[in-house]
DNA sequence: CCGCCTGGTTAAGACTATGTAAACAGCCGT
DNA sequence: ACGGCTGTTTACATAGTCTTAACCAGGCGG
C-alpha cells in the first residue's frame, strides 16, 4: 500500500465555511485539502488517500451523492450546517447509509474530538495528533510532549497533568481545590501549598519571564488560569 | 484469540432504562448483557468479549471510571440520559478521553444507527504494510526480521511483539497497561514489572548506548514510546 | 504606615518509578 | 532426562520526582 498523506479532505461548495474549518484543523495539526464537488473529491481520494473525509450535506443532496461512490475504507463525516434544520430522520438516513457520523453542531472543538475519536478507532498510522494549543504553547497528549514556541520542554508528570488541566479549559479560572481534585483525585489530603510549588516549577519551564507569567496567571484569592488570548 | 460472543454490554444502574434499551436492541438483532457496576463490567468484558459497550455516564461519574480501565480495542459509547443537562464541555471531555461517542438523545433508532456505524467501521480490517521503519530501525513483519542500521538483530518472540506494537504507532506513548494488553492479551494477570525487564533486554539489542536510549524512551509515570523523529 | 494574609521561592528529605542483575521456572528439542 | 533458551519473579540500586517546611515579598485593610 502507498503511504497515506495524513490529510483530511474537505468537500464543500461553501468557501467561507471551508476556509474557517480548514484553518482550525491545520491549527490542530491536520493537513487539509479542499474540493468543491463530489467528482473532484473522488479523484482526489484516489490520488491522495485522505485519512478522513468531511462532506457537506448540502453537496450530498444537490449532487445526489451516495455513500458507495466513496471507498468504504475511508471514514466520512457528513457536515450539516448548524443553522439549517437537521431532522432526526435525515441524520438517521445518512448514518444508515454507511456514513460514520452526521455532525450538526456549531462547535468546532466538538468536531475535532469526533475526528480524533474516529481516527483513533480506525488505528490510522500517526493519525490523531491530539494537540492542545494556546498561543505559542502546544501540548501533544499522545506523544506526551509540550512545546513553547516550537522548542520542546521537559515536564515532570505532575507538571504535565496540571498544564493539561489548564489546556482543557483555557481562559477559565481553576480554583486550587478544583485543580487538586482534578490532578491528585477527589479524595486526597494534601497540603494546598504543594500546588503552588508545582505551578512555580511549571512556570520556570514554560514562561520566558517566570516572574511575569504570560500563560499561567494568578487570580489572587481564587486560583490560577491559563491566559487564553 | 477466542471467538467473540457477538454481544453488546450494557453498563448502567438504571434498571428501567436498561430493560427498555436491552429489549430494543434485541428486537434489532443484538444479543445484550446488562451489568450495574464498572467492576462487574470489567470481568464480563474479559469473559464474554462484547463487540461494543454502552456505558451510563452516571456510573462513570459516581464510580470515577476512566477510559483506560477498559480494553482499548472495544468501542465504548457513553450514554447521557436525555433529561439531564449535557454541557458541551462534558461531552468533549469524554470524547477526548478516548470514548467513541457521547450519546445524549432520547431516540433509540439514532443510537442503533450509531452502534451500527461504529461496528461497521471497527470490523473493517486495517491494511498493514509488511515493513515498518523508524530512522535506522526496520521491521519486516512478513520475514519476522529486525534490522538496526542494516544489520540484523535477533529478538525473542516477546521482544519482537513489544517492538512491533511500538512501530505500529511510532511516537505515541503507550502506557504499561496498554502494552501488556496488546502483547500479552486483555486478560492476563502479570507483574507489571515484567515489561520493564523485556524493555531492558530489547534496549540491549537495538540501542547503540542502552543507558541513553534513542529509540525506546521512558515516559516517567506513564510508559514508553518509540522516538519517531 | 504597619501588620496580616496570600502567594512565591528555595532547599532538603521522603518516596516512588524505573533500571539492572540474578535466580528461578517452564518449554522444547535432543 | 538433560541443557539451553525464554519468560517471569525477586531483590536491590539509583535517579528522578513530590512534599514538606521554612522563609521571603508584596498587596491590602486597618
Amino acid at each position: 500500500m502507498t503511504d497515506r498523506e495524513n490529510m483530511l479532505l474537505l468537500v464543500s461548495a461553501d468557501h467561507a465555511a471551508t476556509g474557517l474549518l480548514g484553518k482550525w484543523l491545520e491549527m490542530n495539526g491536520y493537513r487539509t485539502c479542499v474540493v468543491t464537488t463530489i467528482a473532484s473529491a473522488l479523484s482526489e481520494i484516489r490520488q491522495r488517500r485522505p485519512l478522513l473525509i468531511l462532506l457537506d450535506r448540502q453537496l450530498l443532496v444537490t449532487e445526489g451523492g451516495r455513500r458507495d461512490q466513496f471507498p468504504s475504507t475511508v471514514p466520512i463525516i457528513v457536515l450539516q450546517p448548524f443553522d439549517k434544520s437537521c431532522g432526526q430522520d435525515e441524520c438517521l438516513t445518512e448514518l444508515e447509509a454507511g456514513f460514520d457520523l452526521v455532525f450538526c453542531s456549531p462547535h468546532s472543538r466538538e468536531l475535532l474530538a469526533h475526528i480524533r475519536a474516529i481516527l483513533r478507532r480506525h488505528q490510522m498510522p500517526a493519525a490523531a495528533p491530539s494537540v492542545l494549543r494556546v498561543q505559542g504553547l502546544a501540548m501533544d497528549t499522545a506523544r506526551h510532549e509540550v512545546t513553547v514556541g516550537g522548542t520542546l520542554v521537559e515536564l515532570t508528570p505532575k507538571e504535565f497533568r496540571i498544564l493539561h488541566q489548564f489546556l482543557l479549559s483555557p481562559g477559565v479560572v481553576l480554583s486550587r481545590q478544583e485543580l487538586l481534585n482534578r490532578v491528585w483525585g477527589e479524595d486526597y489530603a494534601l497540603e494546598e501549598h504543594a500546588l503552588d510549588v508545582h505551578i512555580h516549577s511549571l512556570r520556570q519551564k514554560i514562561e520566558s519571564d517566570p516572574s511575569k507569567p504570560r500563560f499561567v496567571v494568578t487570580i489572587r484569592g481564587i486560583g490560577y488560569k491559563l491566559q487564553a488570548s
